[in-house]
DNA sequence: ATAAACCTTCAAGTACACTGTAAGGTCAAG
DNA sequence: CTTGACCTTACAGTGTACTTGAAGGTTTAT
């Protein structure tokens, strides 16, 4: 399979195929006598794999992590576990984070709608 | 008043102060005759006014907007009810984003909480 | 006189996951 | 034999808000 031929199997461009492969995420392929990548089947799996984690919400540096380990014959999930836990934290605080943000928002807006343009001075009373 | 004292004045570093000034949210102050920049008091709610328009969710180039405009003699209160609606939307975006996100997470945790060591094969059954 | 604390500029690095470009080589069809 | 679709590498750029480092000049206190 060449790098065309895996990425239309699992939705990606050929460009982020090498990226991932730079970035360990997917091994080094065999290669044609005249330089191009070749793919076996299992290659669509391990592209499918690192989709899915990172739709699950893992950073790319955490799927490959992962793929170390299971490389090196070794079960993942409790690695796995502990991943997933730090990720659960930054996400509830980028929330936490964004919801504040969209509350400020809100105020300036509603400030916004109870000004006369008269009384719109400076750089804006709505937010200083 | 030099940099350092601007900066003890209103929470920000030195670095920090350069830095807005290069993106054009502080006027470039007198200097000293060894070329020390050296600031008036109004900088000080210049600066305040960005810490406040950034705490509000907008971003540094939306507030540099608002004080080009101020900066001209016009009351830049229309233009910022257009970037804060902007703002607004993409705020819910990412907010459902990382909703998302943390439910892939969830799940992913209770599949783990599900699974003996022995069924944790390959990449790892709770994320695959 | 000298050390500490401050100031200057410019350039590069940080995180994140790619995307785009340049400059070229290879392959199949017509 | 040429066209076009595909492949190769390496490097730069994207967005955001800074931070860090190098290499040096100035001011203040002792």
């Amino acid at each position: 399979m060449k790098i065309g031929e895996l990425a239309a199997a699992t939705g990606v461009t050929p460009a982020t195929l090498r990226f991932y492969e730079a970035e360990g995420l997917l091994a080094e392929p065999d290669r044609t006598p005249s330089g191009y990548r070749s793919y076996g089947a299992e290659a669509v799996g391990r592209v499918e794999f690192v989709r899915q984690a990172q739709a699950a919400g893992l950073k790319l540096d955490q799927v490959a992590q992962i793929l170390d380990i299971s490389e090196r014959g070794a079960a993942p999930c409790e690695h796995v576990r502990v991943m997933v836990e730090e990720r659960l934290a930054e996400v509830a605080a980028r929330l936490a984070d964004l919801s504040r943000t969209q509350r400020e928002l809100r105020g300036i807006m509603e400030r916004l709608n109870g000004l006369e343009p008269a009384d719109c001075d400076q750089y804006c009373r709505a937010i200083g």
